[in-house]
DNA sequence: TCAAAAATCTCATAATGAGAGATTTTGTTG
DNA sequence: CAACAAAATCTCTCATTATGAGATTTTTGA
């Protein structure tokens, strides 16, 4: 994980920053990195002529504009926001609730589309906001479907959390928990994430049956009964599989 | 411009996606970049594991989802976000209108906030879509207040649509416009970006008086008359000079 | 299963990043 | 406005390390 090149170092000026860390000063950075001055002041410079970064006079360094412009593209070049949306704007249009396609990637979840048909959408996680792993209908639909290897790490990582949610106590439990979540083909929060509302949330796979994103939906416990999420949630399935399908695709060129 | 050091070689992987092509192969990459084949795959091995790119089997290589998390983090620590949302809602709210504040930076147009009021908000251009420097009151608004020999060769290289636009026929006479909109304080600009839209726009200062970004209502043509026109164009004057002045204010510094 | 394409590895060589310390630039104080 | 302090940049040598031709391995598609 640690830098090995000067390649690397670079780019792990710009891991530093972090919703808890959204402003650096070179001083903390050389800090924080362990860079002489020249070379932080040489990152900077190239860094901030790419827009990567910028630095203002009394907030020190941040994030810089070429990021929304790369993140503009990312919307347009991203199969789960192209091929997720229309599907989301279906599932808002049959529900009150918020509907939202979500990448796993690195040990990470990550929002990448969302829509909403409610007044006042609760979504504490908006586009790019990493979510917690423990926790949420979210997580579990996509770890139920991870291989043994790579699961058995991450429920020991985060067991108290899955522990506090009612998945078991032991390992082997939530190994079993995941397993019933997995035969349903989706799963089911209730206020896990948000207080008052039930998350629905059912895995999106690649090309190799390897979960790579979630489709989920949110609505207020207030408004569903036990059938209808159930009805939900097979709606959410297939709207997931649906996605996956279409990810798998082999898409046309753009014009050579 | 051309990449003279490694560092700056691995950024440049990033900066040949574009709206026109947002997917490229490794071949493609190698003719376009002039990187030998294991320097490439060497760089984009890097870029991968850090989230900048991925691939996809059948799309080759594309932004990846770090750019997404950074986005997000750059909408919580952009002072032109943070400052500019509260004053955007407050336009939105006394206009049926399109408010938004863009960013001025290495000879771009970028949206970072937009709010609107509208049904169908009419705006071809969202957060990270560059916009067109020669036509718009953007552009205009922030162009009337660069220095002369940063602006002049801007006026060059965008006479044609300068010209179009009606600003004059020559570069002194686009220079006697800009002059006006100067005085005035803000620019209006008539269906020159969106066929029917009347966009109305004032420059935003840095704390050295330099300008460098714009806030801009667009409305519809027929919804406003000229004296309603002048009047949202105090209103967003006052609101530019607002969000100057905020910006240059000392903040609190995170909790050290 | 096998052939073609894609990605990675090896290794000698030259290129070029690193950093200590000096120097310049910028901002802030009386 | 001057004089100081802090921030950023420059210089220059040395050793580190990035490079690319070609071979090799891995992956993909038939």
């Amino acid at each position: 994980m640690k830098p090995t090149n000067s390649l690397e170092r670079v780019l792990a000026v710009l891991e530093v920053f972090s919703e808890e860390r959204l402003e650096w000063t070179p001083e903390d950075l050389m800090r924080e990195l362990g860079y002489s001055r020249p070379t932080l002041y040489r990152y900077l410079k190239i860094l901030k002529d790419a827009g990567f970064l910028m630095s203002t006079r009394y907030s020190g360094v941040t994030l810089g504009p070429k990021v929304v412009e790369m993140d503009y593209l990312t919307r347009r070049s991203d199969p789960l926001v192209l091929h997720g949306v229309p599907y989301l704007k279906e599932l808002t249009a049959a529900y009150s609730c918020t509907a939202m396609v979500l990448r796993w990637y690195g040990n990470k979840i990550l929002c990448v589309a969302s829509e909403s048909s409610t007044k006042n959408p609760i979504s504490s996680y908006p586009r790019g906001r990493p979510m917690p792993l423990g926790r949420g209908a979210i997580a579990r639909s996509i770890m139920a479907l991870l291989p043994r290897p790579r699961l058995v790490p991450l429920i020991e990582r985060n067991l108290a959390d899955l522990r506090s949610v009612g998945l078991g106590d032991t390992a082997a439990d939530v190994l079993k928990s995941l397993k019933k979540v997995r035969k349903a083909g989706f799963a089911v929060a209730y206020g896990e994430v948000t207080p008052g509302a039930v998350g629905i949330a059912a895995p999106v796979f690649d090309d190799r049956h390897y979960p790579n994103a979630s489709v989920c939906v949110t609505i207020a416990g207030t408004l569903v009964t036990g059938a209808q999420i159930d009805e939900i949630g097979a709606e959410v399935r297939r709207v997931a599989l649906q996605i996956s399908a279409n990810q798998a695709t082999v898409r046309q060129k753009s014009d050579a």
